[in-house]
DNA sequence: ATCTATTTATAACG
DNA sequence: TCGTTATAAATAGAT
């Protein structure tokens, strides 16, 4: 119906596919209307176009959930209880995803490892010694970094009689007390 | 669009009513399908007679309940009432968890600890070593329990001359060879 | 967006 | 419900 008859398949030019999509839509709105008011029909339609942007009818003084409620009574399809067996089913996924790394958190701290088979203890020794492998490489890198910036600022103090508390107080705050490098001079601090 | 013109209200004689709702019924599905394949829409139409009979058109590949999730998620509007919100919720939740397990296994492997602080490291350390203790000692266990078995087993069939093969192999195929306990005789088993 | 030649849908009828 | 057909309506392509 229009200048030139159309094979019903895809619209390849993609504005023209824009074009009569909206064309269309708003013809099988108009008709979606009439039959509402001619044949006094309850009418849901819902249209995604594939931008994602949504338009929709829905008959008046009817909500959208009636005709869904009498479409799963029609019907016999489950729609919020497939729905919620979906949910469940997922929900019941993930917490068996959760147990197991429970478990493994679990075997990794040493506890519930009483059944445990030889073979699993030493694939969990063999985790733990490379885990702290890691922990303690990186720990000796911040140590020695931070070393190197202390070293630096009481450097900076003797040449320049300056001192910047400020980084050593953020750097103090985060170490063990025992880690701590104390001035050079018990009490500079009172001293300046 | 017929030999007379008619006005866009309801049809009061029920026969041309039933006649005209079945023929744009038949109307509005095909151009349901049409925009769907030309120009790659998502449509679900359902259609109420005022008899109570349905009709239904959803694009293929696609369910009615995927087009309903985005209606709702592109509308804003709830079509299921909070029990679904609630297990949506419970998902969040259990999500989150698995989130931060996934996170603490991994710092204990020792992955992904470049950013963490002094004080979480010195926390690593300290429950891996834990750990490494707990396991160390489980599998001290292990082995004086299976030791102290097989010196039995041993003494038994010096007494005896009864050999339990079945328990040792049990334990063996457990063990790394290293740890195995070999027979006092080498070749014991071939004598039997 | 608007126009219009043409196709398509359908009202009325059998 | 089905087929026919005159006519209204929708729309493809162009502007």
């Amino acid at each position: 119906m229009g200048r030139g008859k159309i094979e019903i398949k895809r619209i390849e030019n993609s504005s023209n596919r824009q074009v009569t999509y909206s064309k269309r839509r708003n013809g099988i709105m108009k008709k979606a209307k009439e039959i509402t008011v001619l044949c006094d029909a309850k009418v849901s339609l819902i249209i995604f176009a594939s931008s994602g942007k949504m338009h929709e009818y829905c008959s008046p003084s009817t909500k959208l959930i009636d005709i869904l409620d009498q479409y799963q009574k029609t019907s016999g399809k489950k729609l919020w209880d497939a729905k919620h067996e979906n949910l469940s089913n997922e929900i019941d996924r993930i917490k068996k995803e959760n147990d197991s790394m429970q478990i493994e958190l679990r075997h990794l701290k040493g506890e519930d490892i009483t059944s445990l088979p030889y073979k699993e203890l030493m694939a969990l020794e063999d985790a733990l010694e490379n885990g702290l492998t890691c922990v303690r490489a990186k720990q000796a890198k911040i140590l020695q970094n931070q070393q190197q910036l202390t070293y630096e600022n009481v450097r900076e103090h003797m040449d320049h009689h300056g001192y910047h508390r400020a980084a050593r107080a953020d750097f103090n705050s985060q170490m063990p007390f025992a880690f701590r490098v104390q001035p050079m001079q018990p009490n500079l601090q009172e001293r300046m």
